[in-house]
DNA sequence: AGCAATGCTGAAAACGATTACAGTTCCCTT
DNA sequence: AAGGGAACTGTAATCGTTTTCAGCATTGCT
């Protein structure tokens, strides 16, 4: 159903191949001429060369930039002149090694392509930059190898500071890092350590919340889709499933527990393996709304229908969910104010501020009970989404 | 129909209420006592320490760190040992300062929650990473000025060089960026400058392709949904539509063009008022999905089906237009590709290869024709996801 | 043995800002 | 007019690296 254009190579696998995407996806565009003038064009001038200008000393430059000490008004106007003449800016680099701080922040995800995670820096850029703070990203594809790795930037100073999403790091090794003196901070995930700030959401009451929103419909056997196994997230999840589960005084059945990765190919293959087993069951709880989409393709696959042969209820509240027919009920959470939150609090915390009255904050998260889920589903509809 | 959850406060506006937010969407977990042996922590140590600690002169470990110049084995295995000691890393300020760069490169987009934004990141990120730049992500909110405060960065050396996606600013003003002596690139837009590199696509050509898709089967009178007006992709994208027209023999009415902001809400209401006007069309094409997604509500209200009332063709490729029923025709773009290939660009250019062949590249996009733009087309079942 | 070449190392000068300290000017009292 | 204080300004140290230059020791060669 999909007509091919002009071109054929499209994004796939990690960009390993420069060469060859310049080879296969461009089309030269009229080589410009070489221009040969641009040695001699200086953007940048010092502080000292400002002095000059200005017939004044550096300290003085550096107090009318500041606006520290007194400088009187003439001097002041002379030397603001020179400033603009010379379209002088100081370099950050110095001004960093001097300070010993550089305000910027990294923060450290494990796919800036997973919407959830993109909402979280929305909130924590537009947080650090009101706070003169910016922030450097750094894409873990989903290693925890490359987490460590960019841990450095705290190490060398590039950053003062960094914000783990979700991280594969264990809570010793983030403890050794804070302990260190390193500024880290949390989202998506609890830590009992004083140095380290943290933004999370109950897991275990939202994932309970769904999963009981099911027995409460009167299903009986229910599977679990889990994301990653070392994702805490994934495993409070699955204790959020299994405490619901106590309640409605339904049997765990190991059996009906798969692995899905947080992908949707992955919860895709996961719901096939599940439907194998033998083990019969009309709903399904996953770890991520990703997953979730895996399973409407599967279900279609094997002609069930959702929700009346199979309920669906995800986490994260994608975009995708609210727009898919039947719509996903998903556990939705304050993402942007996590992200918002998180990055005050840990700036907080350069600032000096080491004996902060709490670092520690649930926020909570809400269930979205939409199609999925629900017996009774208007559908053969065009879908109208909900203006959530 | 979404039940609503514990907490009320979600994000919907800029984050301007820190204190509020707080207050609002937490809870406290616990304040931990405070500790008061932090102060001794040191994490950092320099490259003086460890020329003590080994007993050689700064400028020996240096040589040991960079691999540069000649040191005797004995002395490296100290220094090393030094070094591993105390766990020393070199300062990345004062390196820069040194070395006049930063290894850092900035990537200014008017919103990062969009999908298109956030896949060119990806690429830029993974290919700087790739060659040991980092990225610092300056989200402009729409806004131009906030774009031209980011170029400070570029000006103040925080970063090396700034790679723009789709930016406001104006072609003058970019050039005079270049001419001053500042790298900047652009993605999804070209200019004709011999510093600036540029990776775009041919919106016109593909504009025109969509619009020519709708013509042949048959539409005599297509809306336009326009993004910004100060947006020269969407400018393009009019241009490709108007040329499809001529090629139909189709008069061009202006009464169809509306400006719907790139926004679903805005697509929501630009189709309301272009339904308003009284000139009856059936095929609409809009400059990007989400005002397709607010096109999709709008004709729901008015009991108008898709394709078979109205055919819709939207631009991005965004994610939800394969979910969505019935799924959204619509210009895909290699994304990631673009990304990664102008930071490669970008770098090769930084790193004074100031002659390239070439710095203009256009990539090719591709028509992906699904149900809203289709007369036959089935529905009234589960959709099942192509795997494009 | 004398000498050049080589290998290794250290001292010191950058890089571009901030800031403590000291020195100068100016104005106001007495 | 002298003295004191405030206001202003400059000198120089400092932040933590890299790198040039020179010095010393070792080696190899004649």
């Amino acid at each position: 159903m999909e007509k091919q254009g002009r071109l054929s190579l499209f994004r796939s696998e990690p960009f390993f191949f420069i060469q060859n995407v310049i080879d296969n996806i461009t089309s030269q565009v009229g080589a410009r001429e070489n221009v040969n003038e641009l040695k001699d064009i200086k953007a940048d001038s010092t502080i000292s060369d400002v002095a000059k200008a200005a017939r004044v000393s550096v300290a003085t430059v550096s107090r009318v930039l500041n606006g520290s000490g007194a400088v009187s008004a003439k001097t002041r106007l002379r030397v603001e002149e020179a400033i603009r003449e010379l379209s002088f800016m100081p370099n950050a680099s110095a001004k960093s090694l001097r300070a010993l701080r550089t305000m910027t922040i990294g923060v450290i995800v494990s796919d800036i392509l997973v919407s959830y995670y993109a909402e979280i820096i929305k909130g924590i850029e537009n947080t650090a930059n009101a706070l003169h703070y910016k922030i450097i990203i750094c894409d873990a594809q989903n290693q925890k190898e490359k987490e460590s790795d960019y841990m450095t930037l705290v190490m060398n100073r590039t950053v003062d500071g960094i914000i783990l999403i979700t991280p594969k790091l264990t809570d010793a090794e983030l403890a050794a890092y804070a302990e260190k003196g390193y500024a880290i901070g949390l989202i998506g995930r609890s830590i009992d350590h004083p140095l380290i700030p943290c933004v999370y959401t109950d897991n275990v009451g939202a994932a309970q919340e769904a999963v009981s929103h099911l027995t409460i419909q009167g299903h009986e056997r229910l599977a679990f889709l889990s994301g990653f196994a070392d994702a805490t997230d994934s495993y409070e999840r699955l204790e959020g499933y299994m405490k619901a589960l106590r309640l409605a005084g339904l049997p765990f059945v190991p059996e009906l527990i798969e692995n899905g990765g947080f992908s949707e190919n992955g919860g895709y293959d996961a719901f096939h393996r599940l439907m194998d087993k033998g083990h019969p069951f009309t709903a399904v709880f996953a770890a991520n709304d990703e997953m979730a989409l895996g399973i409407y393709r599967a279900c279609s696959e094997r002609g069930l229908s959702i929700p009346e042969d199979m309920a669906v209820i995800g986490v994260d509240n994608n975009r995708v969910s609210k727009y898919i027919t039947p719509t996903l009920s998903t556990v939705d959470q304050p993402k942007y104010s996590m992200g918002a939150l998180l990055a005050e609090k840990l700036i907080d915390q350069l600032g000096g501020n080491q004996y902060a009255d709490r670092r520690s904050f649930q926020v909570g998260s809400k269930l979205l009970v939409r199609q999925s889920s629900l017996f009774e589903v208007k559908r053969n509809r065009l879908q109208q989404p909900s203006s959530d």
